[in-house]
DNA sequence: TATGAATGAGTTTTCATTCAT
DNA sequence: CATGAATGAAAACTCATTCAT
């Protein structure tokens, strides 16, 4: 069974490499000494083997995530605070990962989209609900369309995929206090 | 000489609903009653024309974002709300050409791609230079860490390509504006 | 176009000496010294190949059945004579389509065996009509159950593809007449 | 043993729904809940399967032929109506066995096919025996040609593997009466 | 007896690209 | 300008078979 792990990890390094097209089922078998019949052992499609990438990764998100929100001590305030450290050094420290996750996903096949695609959705849709918290007990700006904000929230940090390098100047921790100060308070004078 | 043109609105399409990738010359060529021969005597190759389609946006993109810029009457803070503006309705009007310039960037060949990115990069920094100037200014917070502000607000209006549909409820205007709000002045109360 | 012709005619004598499946799209270029990308230039699949000889021989039975059959001048006898006789011959000419046709018909993709099959129960039905013209017009035994009995003459037909060889001493023709023989009046003295 | 016996069994169903390069040892095991090992432990290879299934099959119908012809008592004509019957029935019975015997004879390697065919070569030379007694004493016509009309008569039986419904409105006795008589008395007035 | 992991040789299929006409 | 024919390299996937345990 770790063989399997270890196709999945190659894959996950070289679909962020080159990308999920570009990335044959021989360039990961290769990468690990096995063959090709060893990975269609394991896994059934090329797309399969994405869809897990995807649901692994959700699925750590999701998870975290209600940690963060479930804990009443924190306000709403914490909260987003806490949902922009998560996913800056969850990109940080899985980059490949991230990028397969933020890049791919649209290589999914119908089938399998539509399972990872509702919990994007309700990862996003928690965000909006802290968001809606917040807005009425008076900790963010009243008439705030709270739908929209969560969308550039999360811009503003999956981006970051894009082209964040933890071993820069500026360290996960640095980063995800510099967004959220500015979603929360913004950047003018 | 409208045939060239055919083709690279068609791919553009294509490109956008399907990928680069998962789409062929064949596809491409079919939609318009043509042979594949004909794409290669405009074309000399698929990755010349992805490059194409990027020179293209990111030139029109880089000229509206200096007609923003190069005008003084306006204060940084509104040049910062032009580039929401622009980068928001460009989504939105031109949604497949924004699909693929903001997802299929790393099927370009380093040929190409070094060029393109450097373009990309030219516009990320105009955006970080007035940042840099409204702080100088006082417009905007002391100490503020542009580079990193930059790439925040571009990721708020780029990740917009992967959801926003401009016959939805919100129009491109309205966005651009919450967007705006968001990132100037923040969400807390 | 002389080329697909070529395909097609190899695809035969393949599929009729090895079967469809033990034949492989490469030992079928192979032997004409073309590529395996000029047969996909050609066909859509194997199975698409397939498809067009099954095709191509029920329609040539068919029509000549017809012409057998159309021919008020002949009696009902007649015409069952000239469709063993079609039936016949057409397997000592055309062995291997032969072959092809009558053994390797469950290969087709169930879309396109509903035609063929559609047209291969046309072929049975219009040898129970001239039985069943001949009873009524007291040709043929009364009381003949002519579905039962189109089945059997077809067996009777159909299955020498398994074994005859018009090059031995029975010549196709002799052969006809030694089965109409047997169909017509049987073998007891 | 059982579970050999079992293999044996699945195989034949699956070979004779979907044939015999279409059916996967994988299939013939995932029906039984076994592995691919258990396969290799009790059979050497997938043709060799395919061998015992013939072979078995030809087994069985050489020795009911044999207490056929071997009974004295027995008019050649009854002999060849026994035959028919043994046949047909036979088909009736063991649909699937019975499709693998005749459509898929060309899967054995060569080196079994020496054996089994020499085998239906002598149930088709003691039907052939039967006619030439049955000439001799004067039951059948003269100057039949014993060996073509023992091919047609297999022909009217075996062919009717491909379409004989035994749930249909004829039942294996009623078919078996009708093809003998069609057989011995043919079928003018 | 039976399994689970692995293989390797093969299969069908795709497709960007070339080029003579 | 444009095509149609052909290629070749590589892709995903299949599967009978082996073998240590």
């Amino acid at each position: 069974m770790v063989v399997k792990d270890q196709i999945t990890q190659q894959a996950i390094i070289l679909f962020g490499e080159k990308g999920f097209s570009e990335t044959s089922i021989q360039d990961i078998v290769d990468e690990l000494g096995v063959t090709k019949g060893t990975f269609y052992y394991y896994f059934t499609s090329k797309k399969q083997l994405l869809k897990d990438i995807h649901h692994e990764y959700i699925s750590g998100l999701l998870e975290r995530q209600s940690r963060i929100i479930d804990n009443d001590a924190r306000t709403q305030k914490e909260k987003i605070i806490g949902i922009i450290r998560l996913l800056i050094t969850d990109i940080a420290d899985k980059g490949p990962s991230a990028r397969v996750f933020f890049r791919e996903m649209h290589h999914l096949s119908d089938d399998h989209a539509k399972n990872i695609k509702a919990r994007r959705e309700d990862f996003r849709l928690n965000v909006e609900k802290v968001l809606q918290t917040g807005v009425r007990n008076r900790e963010f700006r009243q008439g705030l369309q709270v739908d929209m904000i969560a969308f550039g929230i999360l811009g503003v940090t999956n981006w970051s995929y894009n082209w964040f390098n933890s071993d820069g100047d500026v360290s996960p921790e640095e980063l995800s206090k510099i967004f959220a100060d500015m979603i929360l308070t913004g950047i003018v004078e």
